[in-house]
DNA sequence: TCAAAAGTGTTGACTTTACACCCATGA
DNA sequence: TCATGGGTGTAAAGTCAACACTTTTGA
């Protein structure tokens, strides 16, 4: 079969297809994150006078030397300095002029982080928190990419522990359910709610109380150390 | 805001990043079929030398001027002269090494076409229907991208009507039936199968019945209409 | 008359939803 | 003592899985 003169090696075959090298590749990053009962997600100012006045999600080219999820990862890492971040791939978007600057085919992760537990470099970045709900305009395609991500957020919200990420160490009932209808935009019932989370499994009571609350205080949980690994999602 | 010196053009951004213009972008096609009670993707043989007596998935690279998804489409269509083919976005690969020829970030489809239907040019092309049961070892990291695109598959299934791209325009409950198991690999309870398939109410009775089988003869259904459109899916 | 598959319903287990009252705390 | 949320259970509806017998046809 080496001999079969048909073959061409894998050197040869870069040479002709040289042309295709002509494509960038970038990720973007959907970070969502939670404040005052409102789901959040980063933006940054885009710096393209394109789009002058509109933000844009986080996102860069992907360096030739660098995997994929490393660059999101990387990308993340650059702004917020965490480092053992969940991240997760969720689409690849590709149109032929879906950036003004060349053609750039583009995957989209999210990301959860808790807001309070890592400041930013807000004020020189242009770097900033926004509702999810008030958005309305986003430079590039980046509104249709994050209604991508959220969706799938809404999604995996109940199947999943993923919502750790965007929790303190420790919370009450009442607050972890403030964090799931922020997300899944829609109220919940409180009792159902309970029942469905203890099922779950995933909480571990800390035989603490709240504190500083005007009422009767809950009891304090924390998710169960398994659950609190991230890593990358398992394909790159 | 368009005076601000921080601001760059679109154009001069991309003169800056013209290194970055070293990935090639490809899309590779994970094409299902059905034939003999057996879920089956279609392979080629492996052009390349480093591959060499391996099988391969449908791809190639993407062209500068070609939307994503309409170069998985131009796959298809290339080997199978089909044109109104269902063709779905799973995932994107991107490791640094995948590829032996260079830097190719790959974004993986799945396809599902009724293998009688459209006669592939399959002697001149080393283009084969496999068992997807029996795939031990392919090229690059094609085992992972069809395992991925399987394992998405599976979950669609009983979601949406998308089986309806690998039946022939009538066919028997039992038929349909065998399909489901096939690509869910188990077996299933045969009143229990009915009765989730008309809740759906996907398909349409024909009021014919079944021709030319040794036993009973079954009814014939189709798929109503308005689940046969395809087209892509909706982001690229 | 036999072999093969068609066609069909019920029961029990489980899951999901809707819903209301008393309790503990701080102001 | 009031306001606030904490904490809890049940009943009805719906979903899901397991399971068996009679019917129709061709060979």
């Amino acid at each position: 079969m080496a001999n079969n003169p048909n073959f061409k090696t894998a050197a040869l075959e870069k040479i002709s297809h040289l042309e295709y090298f002509k494509i960038a590749v970038s990720v973007d990053c959907v970070i969502f994150g939670y404040l005052d009962k409102d789901l959040k997600v980063l933006l940054i100012q885009s710096d393209l006078e394109e789009f002058s006045g509109l933000n844009s999600l986080l996102g860069d080219l992907v360096r030739p030397d660098e995997d994929l999820d490393a660059a999101s990862y990387r990308i993340l890492k650059e702004r917020t300095d965490l480092d053992d971040v969940f991240l997760q791939q969720v689409h690849t978007f590709g149109k032929v002029n879906r950036h003004p600057s060349g053609r750039v085919v583009t995957t989209a992760y999210y990301s959860l982080i808790n807001i309070n537990s890592h400041k930013l470099k807000i004020i020189d970045n242009d770097l900033n928190w926004h509702s999810v709900k008030n958005i309305r305009k986003l430079a590039f395609d980046h509104k249709e990419i994050l209604e991508t991500c959220l969706a799938h957020l809404q999604q995996e919200v109940m199947e999943t522990p993923v919502v750790h990420n965007l929790m303190p160490e420790k919370f009450s009932l009442r607050e972890l359910q403030e964090v799931y209808e922020a997300i899944l935009a829609s109220p919940l019932d409180r009792r159902n709610f309970r029942k469905k989370i203890a099922v779950k499994q995933w909480l571990q009571d800390l035989n603490e109380m709240e504190d500083n609350v005007s009422h009767r205080p809950g009891k304090l949980y924390k998710f169960k150390p398994k659950y609190l690994k991230n890593g990358f999602s398992r394909k790159s």
